[in-house]
DNA sequence: TGTTACAATGGGAACGTTCCCATCTGAGAA
DNA sequence: TTCTCAGATGGGAACGTTCCCATTGTAACA
């Protein structure tokens, strides 16, 4: 059982000093003579030395990790999201911890207080319940991922849920819906908001009367989206189009609708909203509102890693993708 | 801009030894009596003081992180896998970094690196190309992910999917298939070889001809799944039912019958393997072999605790769960 | 009263780096 | 030859913990 080695084997077996040593592991174009260079590398290779990134992060105050933290794992969004963020943050040799709050604000807590005492160098959130100023104290460099309009003092990367609902109303009534409900998570605070106010905008916009009643609130997963449609189908004037809050939900719908028996998109057409790789696989496939995940993740790491470089320093910066709708066979026109 | 309070400043406050605070603060059950403790309790509230997770690694050579490395994380299959993993390791307050090769080899070798080189305590992997030899000389703690044969120094946690083909193809025997087709995915080493071994037993003990054009290997996503139908059924003489390596690839052959205009499952029966949420929600609703992905993910992270509080010494140990056959609409009797 | 034992606490070294500053060397200028 | 300067290298402190060992205080006991 011996002791791994360090630097200062590494020093001792190429007769240069730790420091030296330091430089040439560092790489960060410190200037040493080519020939000491080559005898200390050499030296690391003969010895397996392995440079110790916690000893280094001690030092300097920098992990190269940050985290990733989001409500729910195994909804595809994300994980499409995240190799976004991967592939972009790698280049800075940056290592992405993801931490699934499963829609526990408690839980999310823990993972903030976490990341400080992990010494993250940054976090990446779609907050379930976290405050602007709780994100604040903790001091960390931070990207809001969410259309959210609560974290004033933050760079945000979100899709425009407003017009995605918008969207997907105008594509509807196109096809001549007149009655259209709207499924909304529960533990949405900002982003079901948007959609909702995407729907009243339309419905005022388009002289359609605004019925609350179509307006259903459900869980986050695909029972929610199940009970949302018994719940629409059993109402004294069901509608004859829904638009979900995402595709998980879209989904549960659209399995209840098979097990009731009713036919799509005749006698109800459905729309979804991210675009999902299961999205497309259903039968019919998903009308949905698609989002450039990926791309999204790229641009949050991309604003990471402008504070993480300090850069000038500049205000709050916001991109908001806009979703693009895609027509599949989960909507046509209504039974007359 | 002022320094983050450390356990020195804390001490001072409290008027006690840094001993006394590290006592306190690393809760492992160090005898301080209680006034004493309550009095620095009270000196962290106050100066907001946050425990520095890397000097402490430093000392102790502990980093509580592990690091879960997967070959494609948008493979719902991993995201669910994880879930199982992080609840289990929460307790022991480690957190789960996700290393996503993305079928590289090169990654993959890097991943391990980082993993050494952060010092994170364990490993959890599902090897892409990494040798068992490879893994044994990062010198962590490793637990394998899949059914891997070639790891003989390590805790496995996998699927028997030997028996989990063989249980699809005698489901499909049973209803009157004869001529039964297999996917599997490029990439695979050792799961694939065990699907095909199940394959050819099963044909052996059933007396069925051994075709080998009726293997098809493509690469491990949706498109590969559309051009294995593709080159089936363009065969002289087409299956009348595949089995696909994973749900991924069944989706991919569903969404190409489709576009071709086959019924299922009259025409064709497809089975799947893993039963991924999008597997239910697929039309028909995809016939799979399902995996307890959850409960692999927790028994893959007990098996690392075990090491990790380095319990006594045992030999490598091998959890595999078998599959369980999910009957769903994309299997029925062939056309006569 | 002196001895022993144990619980509570403190002092300093150690973990492996990086950073600051000092020293050394040799080349070119005076 | 001496001086200056810049590049290469080295020595030691510092980062914030934990661990080992020593010291103190108190109670029990002979």
């Amino acid at each position: 059982m011996k002791r791994r080695p360090t630097i200062i084997d590494v020093a001792a077996k190429a007769g240069v000093s730790k420091t030296t040593v330091s430089r040439v592991v560092s790489g960060d174009g410190a200037r040493v003579r080519d020939e000491t260079r080559s005898r200390v590398l050499e030296a690391i290779e003969e010895l397996g030395y392995t440079h110790n990134a916690v000893a280094s992060s001690l030092r300097t105050d920098r992990t190269h990790i940050i985290m990733l933290a989001i409500p729910d794992i195994t909804n595809p969004f994300w994980p499409a999201v995240a190799r976004g963020v991967q592939d972009e943050m790698e280049v800075g040799g940056y290592s992405v911890v993801f931490a699934n709050s499963d829609w526990d604000d408690q839980r999310e807590k823990m993972f903030l207080k976490m990341a400080r005492r992990n010494r993250f160098d940054a976090i990446l959130i779609n907050p379930v319940r976290v405050s602007n100023d709780e994100l604040k104290a903790t001091g960390l460099a931070t990207v809001v991922l969410g259309s959210h309009e609560d974290y004033p003092d933050f760079d945000i990367v979100g899709t425009d849920s407003h017009s995605g609902t918008y969207q997907a109303l105008e594509h509807l009534y196109e096809l001549g819906h007149r009655r259209i409900g709207l499924i909304r998570g529960r533990r949405q605070s900002r982003p079901g908001h948007s959609r909702l106010l995407g729907y009243k905008d339309f419905h005022r916009t388009h002289g359609l009367v605004y019925d609350p009643s179509l307006v259903i609130q459900v869980p986050f997963d695909e029972e929610g989206g199940r009970e949302a449609l018994r719940r629409l189908i059993n109402s004294s004037e069901p509608p004859t189009a829904v638009v979900a809050a995402n595709d998980i939900l879209a989904i549960g719908v659209l399995q209840e609708v098979h097990e009731v028996g009713l036919r799509i998109p005749e006698q109800l057409s459905i729309v979804g909203m991210d675009d999902i790789r299961a999205a497309s696989a259903t039968t019919p496939p998903l009308t949905t509102v698609a989002k450039p995940k990926y791309e999204m993740g790229r641009q949050a790491a991309r604003f990471l890693l402008d504070r993480l470089h300090n850069r000038p320093d500049f205000g709050p910066r916001r991109h908001l993708f806009s979703g693009k709708l895609q027509r599949r066979g989960s909507t046509g026109p209504p039974d007359k």
